[in-house]
DNA sequence: GTCTATAAATAGATAGAC
DNA sequence: GTCTATCTATTTATAGAC
């Protein structure tokens, strides 16, 4: 095999092994024989194990450049709410459904204190806070959203969203207590967060009285 | 030392260790060394390394026989719907902030698939999503709560708790985008749980289409 | 480009003196 | 009850033949 095809090859191996087993978890001599080589054919690309780890990172650079607020565009120049949260609720489960192996290395890395932790928050979670918080900061101003921290608002919607995620690739039981499909989840968890678990019946008794205290 | 004492001091030490670098990522030597041994003490009361780590869960089962749901039997009997979320949010939010150990440990031991998360996921996750889920039933017949899976309220609300927690503990940048106390967080993700970020006058807008519709 | 063989360091675990 | 010394297996990493 080629040495680029290779090296490529090695990266995809260690990437599932990592995941699994996370980075001191994984042995260079279980990477090579997954990978179907000796383990000299590792440190003949890679000089240390570190150095392959780091060659994870960088073709995680690039998986990254996906914009994953396109989804949403539409929803949110047109201030539709329900439209802006499940698109990008379903982005962030259907993503998490695809890679399961990238949410077991980003917790191991977070565990582990490696800088995919800290590179994924940099890149995904801090722009994620700025977007979505923008988006609610501005129709706090229009009336729609009541008055709190936007960032708390973010904050509750990617708990659900990312606790639910985890839950699914990490605990077998978890789809036992709770199977719904990505887009049903995506439409509870925003009609949670935007009109809450409270009947109509209660929203009314509640919205009078508030009225009325006003 | 006597026996005893010294098998506890292990314990206790190893628990710090494995919660910051896993199982695997720990050494014995490592172990000796910060309890102040050599590492044939360790072998002295831990027949393998496993041994170590299945004491460490007999520990956590005594540990685990706090009722959680103490805290909110009186607004459970109330049918009072923030005091129980509330109370159970707090409780969550505290015990993660006071035992941060223990959070990494139940992480890197889901990851490492080690049975203390089975048992935690058995033994409290369960208990909590039967005692909510319930609640959460009842109150729907009550017509308070709208009608959806109970478990899904149960797993929204456990979401948010718990990524806030895991953000705190594994992040240093999450507290730079929110930094309230526990009592305020679970004050807000009550609110969000239950009415959800809409305002009161889109809520109006939204209750008087519903009912039009009805 | 790949292998076998092996070096060097570290891991878990034991023996035996005090 | 604790230590030093040591054993064995494993792990990362290298050398050199093909």
């Amino acid at each position: 095999m080629v040495a680029e095809d290779r090296r490529r090859q090695i990266i995809r191996v260690a990437i599932s092994l990592f995941a699994l087993r996370g980075f001191r978890g994984t042995t260079t001599k279980e990477i090579a024989t997954a990978a179907g080589v000796s383990e000299a054919i590792i440190f003949r690309h890679f000089a240390t194990k570190e150095d392959l780890y780091s060659a994870i990172l960088d073709g995680c650079a690039c998986e990254g450049g996906v914009d994953p607020f396109e989804s949403m565009a539409e929803a949110f120049k047109g201030d539709d709410d329900r439209a802006v949260f499940q698109a990008l609720g379903l982005a962030v489960l259907n993503f998490h459904d695809e890679n399961p192996e990238f949410q077991r290395l980003l917790l191991h890395s977070a565990l582990e204190g490696h800088e995919l932790a800290q590179m994924f928050w940099d890149r995904t979670v801090m722009q994620t806070y700025e977007f979505l918080g923008g988006y609610v900061r501005r129709r706090q101003a229009a009336g729609a959203f009541r008055e709190m921290n936007p960032m708390m608002v973010v904050r509750a919607f990617l708990g659900m969203l990312i606790h639910h995620s985890i839950n699914n690739n990490l605990w077998d039981k978890a789809r036992q207590i709770l199977n719904i499909s990505n887009e049903q989840a995506a439409r509870e968890y925003t009609e949670i967060l935007l009109r809450g678990a409270f009947s109509n019946a209660q929203i009314k008794i509640e919205t009078n009285f508030s009225s009325e205290s006003e």
